[in-house]
DNA sequence: GCACAGGTAGATT
DNA sequence: AATCTACCTGTG
């Protein structure tokens, strides 16, 4: 249960630091690496976390991260070697680790997954997988991924981050009750409403939430998903033509939108969103200068494999590196 | 003031 | 079928 833990000390820690070490905290988990894991610089976990995959990830002064997906919050940190290490509120880190470890996909090392990339052909891919080693693609919840995206139209990734958090604090479940943790992360006060949650909702109150003309779009996909159930999880199941060819019935759901849910949310690493960025990566690095959308996500597809989408993620992070 | 932003849908060639 | 535009709204 959350809110059951005594908040009378209102503080982290009651008997304070003990010979300069900052005490353990009550409300965290110990710090413990996650398994298998990768080593990572601080850029790359920023890459992962912060590079448009995730709207709900924040950075703190120390350099830990803070983030929530479903229900569970999570801090992440690396280690001096590099490797990373998560915490999460103690009343509920038996039930973070398994579900963070699926959604970092920690079952596939980034390296082995990189190695199989055609990047002994193509100078500028292993230009781009060196300079972030480790990068990787997460495993969000497939509901939360699809409703991020179809904010994403047209808005910078703060945007996004801004009307997610609107949505979530106005619309979802409580997700942090402690106080002492919700002064910490006030923005994960709430979890993202799910679909159900946001059937109910107004178009006006969408609409307050900054959403402008996506506000239209979640709400038809909303009422659309509510009146055909189960019909999300089946598609997350189907495989990826079929799957995208499902997404892309939803209003405000169309080729891009689709490719990034399907990558982001549902780990179809056959997926390749072609974004403003990869548009111009491809004409710059790979001669398709001119080429329409459909025609480069076709020569991705060709040229990287069945993993293309991870290769999107390296040549989308190199892109905007040297922008 | 005005262009532009990690697109999509609907109208118009 | 391919190409153009409006769509909300914050930011520079």
């Amino acid at each position: 249960m959350i809110g059951d833990r005594g908040q009378s000390a209102g503080g982290p820690s009651p008997a304070g630091p003990v010979r300069g070490r900052p005490a353990p905290s009550l409300m965290w988990s110990p710090w413990q690496p996650l398994a298998s894991a990768d080593p990572l610089t601080a850029a790359v976990l920023a890459e992962i976390l912060d590079g448009g995959q995730a709207f709900r990830w924040h950075c703190r002064a120390d350099g830990s991260w803070i983030g929530a997906w479903d229900s569970h919050v999570a801090r992440l940190r690396l280690a001096g070697d590099g490797r990373l290490e998560w915490s999460a509120p103690a009343a509920r880190a038996a039930a973070t680790g398994p579900a963070l470890a699926r959604y970092w996909d920690a079952g596939n090392p980034a390296r082995l997954l990189a190695d199989s990339l055609p990047w002994r052909s193509d100078a500028h891919l292993a230009r781009a997988l060196a300079a972030h080693p480790g990068l990787r693609i997460l495993r969000q919840p497939f509901g939360e991924t699809l409703l991020g995206f179809l904010c994403s139209a047209a808005k910078q990734i703060v945007q996004i981050r801004q009307m997610t958090s609107l949505l979530a604090s106005r619309h979802g479940r409580p997700l942090l009750t402690e106080p002492a943790l919700l002064a910490e992360a006030p923005f994960l006060s709430h979890r993202l409403p799910t679909w159900e949650e946001l059937a109910e909702v107004a178009e006006a109150d969408l609409l307050a939430c900054r959403l402008g003309f996506r506000a239209r779009y979640i709400r038809g996909t909303a009422r659309w998903l509510a009146a055909h159930p189960g019909w999300l999880a089946e598609t997350e199941a189907l495989p990826y033509p079929e799957a995208k060819a499902r997404l892309a019935e939803l209003p405000g759901v169309g080729p891009k939108v689709a490719d990034c849910v399907l990558l982001f949310g549902a780990g179809r690493m056959e997926a390749f969103p072609v974004d403003v960025w990869i548009i111009a990566a491809m004409a710059r690095h790979y001669g398709l200068a001119g080429w329409k959308p459909p025609q480069i996500a076709h020569f991705g597809r060709t040229h990287f494999g069945p993993l293309a989408g991870l290769a999107q993620q390296y040549l989308f992070a190199w892109e905007r590196r040297t922008a």
